[in-house]
DNA sequence: GTCTTATACTTCTATATAGAATTTATTGAG
DNA sequence: CTCAATAAATTCTATATAGAAGTATAAGAC
């Protein structure tokens, strides 16, 4: 009858104690994504409080994207599922008018010294080896989007152990399985630029014409920085929408 | 003692129907943005349910951002407050290191036949009159953005009676309390184009240079288009950061 | 095997109640 | 008037309880 087995202060509220609790079982790999979590009634149980703090500290996990609930089924461990986040901003339409998801072909990967825009972004010192790849990305055989990767060392060492062919068109996944890094979140920042030569030629647009940048900065659940990434597409295929309130 | 001033289908939940209620109140002007609402548990005397659901249908409000709660204090129907929102993309830094608001002034202001791409927006013909707008935007006197602006002429006649100098930097006050609209929230869409002459003098870069482009729709509380716009301002100052998960 | 039915489990809604935490207004002392 | 203490109002946390609503599994009928 555990009156705490509760995370943190003892002066921050029950539920907050309790869905910090869970949040960092979820960062310690203890609860993985697809993971069903204990009930309200049997974490209610469990911890040694009422079913309704119990749901109100889920509330919290939910609004923070990481658990999902489903009625009648149970709560699960969010998988987040953003490797094609960046096609809400590119939008494609495939020649029967639907939406198609991009396929992806690596055209480089090797282990160079990082530069320091990266190293600042990824925390690694400038001049580190690290993991570099470049990435086109096409819809219906056209290319729509060039793809400048970096992966520290250390922990992507066994991404390099699969045949560069057999790297599919979601990376993520492969990190998982692969190398045992889960992408939690990520933050991206986005910019506009004319297309020097050397981006213009294989997206066949016109040098100088307007494209789209976008850096992501992909991380773990314990906020450790895992990739790091550059995009850049055509702005003519370029579509953002959002809605403010 | 009501069962049921509630809004909508009965087979909603109670706290759902109170929420809606609520809402509605809003849309129609009963309630105003800064007004205070009735405490939880007053609410819950008047409709006749448990304060803990008066509690779960304010908590769907403030998770609409129509409502904002303060502790001991309060829950006020928010003033949403979303002229500046351009510049979380458009990020200013004057010269002492500090992110400055910009300036507004109006260079033109009439009457015009709306083209088609503002009447599908607002809800209008193509070709009716409409309040017509250009006015650039300042930071340290340096231009920023330029802006084309529309309204719809019916609700918004007695915008033309201010003196144009006397406008000053926000519209939407303006909107409110010359004209009574009020804006509850917009839609946003960003592209990127290259400026073309007649945009890259006043703007103050080479033409050809890349330009960002935000189309907004902005809409009453009851979902009208009240004020559609469209800016541009260089790709250069242009930075947006998201957070996905 | 196939379909239906019953059962158990889970989230969801709703009520009632009590006290903590915070803010605002009032009262009172000096 | 000024400052401090008090009181009242409000949101916030927490518990306990009951049943509705949805989902999955097991049992049974055929």
């Amino acid at each position: 009858m555990p009156d705490s087995n509760l995370k943190g202060d003892d002066r921050l509220p029950i539920y907050q104690r309790l869905a910090d609790t869970l949040r960092g079982e979820i960062v310690d790999h203890v609860r993985l994504p697809g993971d069903r979590v204990p009930s309200e009634n049997v974490l209610a149980e469990d911890y040694g409080v009422s079913t309704g703090t119990a749901r109100k500290a889920l509330d919290v996990l939910v609004q923070e994207h990481l658990m999902e609930r489903f009625h009648g089924r149970g709560t699960f461990v969010r998988r987040p599922n953003f490797d094609q986040s960046l096609f809400r901003f590119f939008r494609f339409r495939g020649p029967n008018g639907e939406w198609s998801m991009p396929t992806g072909r690596i055209l480089k990967r090797d282990v160079e010294p990082v530069p320091s825009y990266v190293a600042r972004k990824l925390g690694l010192d400038e001049g580190q080896p690290a993991i570099s790849i470049s990435r086109m990305r096409f819809v219906d055989d056209a290319p729509v989007l060039i793809e400048e990767i970096w992966l520290p060392l250390e922990r992507f060492e066994a991404f390099l152990s699969i045949p560069q062919a057999e790297v599919g068109d979601l990376l993520y996944p492969i990190y998982d399985s692969l190398c045992g890094q889960l992408i939690a979140r990520a933050e991206e920042e986005l910019t506009a630029e004319q297309a020097v030569p050397e981006i213009a030629r294989p997206l066949r647009i016109d040098a100088g014409a307007p494209v789209i940048v976008i850096d992501r900065l992909a991380k773990g659940y314990d906020d450790t920085p895992l990739e790091w990434r550059r995009s850049r597409g055509s702005a003519k295929h370029f579509h953002y929408h959002t809605e403010i309130r």
